[in-house]
DNA sequence: CGCTCAGCCAGTAGTGGCTGAGCGGTGCTCTACT
């Protein structure tokens, strides 16, 4: 790194300080924004993991105005998009706009005309927008200077089966020249991350991730074997406590049914979940932002982009698929930074739900003809009349053939068309590769699954379980959970045969990296089939795992 | 995977227990109809 680079970054963080405070009015930067605008403005892509409300936009926002172009900027969520859109617009930042089926035709013409005209420094919308080849010309036409990916777990989470187009992204970023791409998360896990680089496809990577511990959120675990029990528990709990709380359920008829019982027991309660109706759902969500209420019951379907101060409790009638999953649902508590508490009620039966939802299998038949009609085909074939052939909506051919694009047998040409690739595998081979592949990440995210009972049933610190979970050594106890309170808490061992963050080679599981470091067991997360927690005894007695020397590739 | 609910049997009073079927989360988009 020579002088003349030092001198480039001097210079690049004078004119983000200017930027922050001229624009956005931000008087200081926190150390993790700077770094990874600077990165960004050096032409390298950039994965930011940080909590939210520390923020995160700005690390986007501000380069945006620095760069000469505009800024495309992908969010899950029409509701998100709104919201980042009239903040930037309340600026002198050059103007924002939104892309998304809740407007006209010719509102989207609009706004898509304003970028060209250079008039919109950003533009919003959502990976579905981008899968039409006409949108993605268009922008590539007014030569995006920036690629802003929002909720980047949402990538990894929603991509590989609800909202498949998620995965095309990477295709969609070549397309539009590969400018500077930015992704964006409040919470990921190694794995996550690299799901995330690997499908947006960035190149020349710096990770910038910072502050994963949340000290004033307190952990608790209140384990059960009856249903009914545990139910009561719940309620006599929110009914008893102040302030504003979440009570996050598993499925639909549960929010409904907990609500009922929480007003019952003098608790204003609302619903929120994915089928109540778009006025309904809002009019809770304002109660919420306004204090109206005590608790909202909620399936998972609320929460991305909340940013609410004072929430003081959160509190889950059943575990989520992942650690994943409960620290983002759980971080929404206590942003203000005083004292909040997150309580998992849990019976281990409730995670066969979870155990229900990764169990589902691509549909082999359909993957094959898929397959089969692109190998016969010659040349491209629109993915409209194969979705005809097939008998397929939209989304669901699209999984099929991200999955056989991982095979390398299908190709998704610039106008949108599919065809089978020129030196690809015979179409049996790549359905067996699709299937394997499948199998495999089902296999993680059941893994992911058993680190959530593995947290529930922990007798040592949680939230050391959590962080170390998320690759952050934490060495000690944290005093501010029911493993710490509890009793003596035995230390982690960190200089035994396998340390934190050791890589090793495990004889049928191939390669992992240590991820928690006990005593007497350890947790490894293996490339292939997720994490595994083995007993050390096992482990020397059969000579199972051992060191590798270089790290893994 | 586990819960709930309907339907059935057993066997004579109202109920208790068994079994099998059905269901369970997250959002975009586009289209047809009011």
């Amino acid at each position: 790194m020579g002088i003349r680079d030092g001198w480039a970054r001097i210079g690049g963080r004078r004119k983000i300080r200017r930027v922050a405070k001229e624009v956005f009015d931000w008087r200081e930067l926190r150390p993790g924004q700077s770094e990874a605008m600077e990165f960004l403005l050096r032409g390298h892509d950039v994965l930011v993991v940080m909590p939210t409300g520390s923020g995160k936009s700005a690390v986007y926002q501000i380069p945006a105005q620095l760069l000469d172009g505009p800024t495309i900027v992908i969010s899950p969520l029409i509701a998100l998009q709104r919201d980042q859109m009239l903040s930037l617009a309340e600026r002198k930042a050059g103007g924002a706009v939104v892309v998304n089926s809740a407007q006209s035709a010719g509102s989207s013409r609009d706004s898509l005309e304003q970028i060209h005209a250079g008039k919109a420094e950003y533009i919003f919308l959502s990976p579905e927008q981008l899968a039409k080849p006409e949108m993605v010309d268009r922008l590539a036409a007014a030569r995006p200077s920036l690629i802003a990916i929002d909720e980047a777990h949402c990538v990894s989470s929603w991509g590989h089966d609800f909202r498949p187009d998620y995965l095309q992204l990477g295709q969609v970023i070549e397309r539009l020249g590969h400018p500077p791409v930015i992704a964006l998360t409040a919470t990921a896990a190694p794995p996550v991350r690299e799901d995330i680089v690997a499908a947006l496809g960035l190149r020349d990577v710096r990770q910038v991730i910072r502050g994963f511990d949340r000290p004033n959120i307190s952990l608790r675990v209140r384990r059960y074997s009856e249903e009914s029990t545990k139910r009561r528990a719940l309620v006599a709990d929110a009914a008893g406590r102040s302030g504003l709380g979440l009570v996050y359920v598993a499925t639909r008829r549960d929010a409904e049914a907990y609500t009922k019982e929480l007003v019952a027991a003098g608790v204003h309660a609302e619903t929120y979940h994915a089928g109540m109706k778009a006025s309904e759902r809002e009019r809770v969500h304002t109660l919420f932002a306004e204090d109206g209420l005590d608790v909202v019951v909620a399936t998972s379907a609320f929460g991305m982009g909340i940013d609410k101060p004072n929430v003081r409790y959160v509190l889950h009638s059943a575990p989520p698929e992942s650690p994943d999953s409960y620290y983002q649902e759980i971080g929404r508590a206590g942003r203000d930074g005083e004292p909040a508490e997150a309580v998992l009620y849990f019976r281990s039966e409730d995670l066969g739900l979870r155990r229900f939802f990764t169990s589902g299998k691509p549909d082999e038949a359909k993957l094959r003809q898929v397959a089969t009609l692109l190998h016969e085909h010659d040349g491209p074939v629109k993915a409209k009349s194969l979705r005809e052939t097939v008998g397929v909506g939209p989304s669901k051919l699209t999984g099929l053939v991200n999955l056989l694009q991982h095979a390398e047998a299908v190709e998704v040409t610039g106008q949108g068309e599919l065809r089978y690739a020129e030196r690809g595998p015979d179409p049996e081979e790549a359905v067996a590769d699709a299937i394997e592949l499948d199998t495999s990440r089902r296999k993680v995210d059941d893994s992911r699954i058993d680190m959530m009972r593995g947290y529930a049933e922990t007798t040592g610190c949680r939230r050391r379980y959590l962080l170390e979970y998320f690759g952050e050594p934490y060495p000690g106890n944290c005093g501010n959970c029911d493993g710490c309170t509890a009793g003596p808490v035995a230390q982690a061992e960190n200089d035994g045969p396998f340390p934190m963050h050791a890589e090793v080679m495990h004889a049928s599981w191939g390669p992992g990296t240590v991820m928690r470091a006990e005593p007497d067991r350890i947790t490894v997360l293996f490339d292939e089939i997720g994490y595994k927690t083995l007993s050390l005894d096992a482990v020397q007695r059969d000579e199972l795992l051992t060191l590798a020397t270089a790290g893994k590739s």
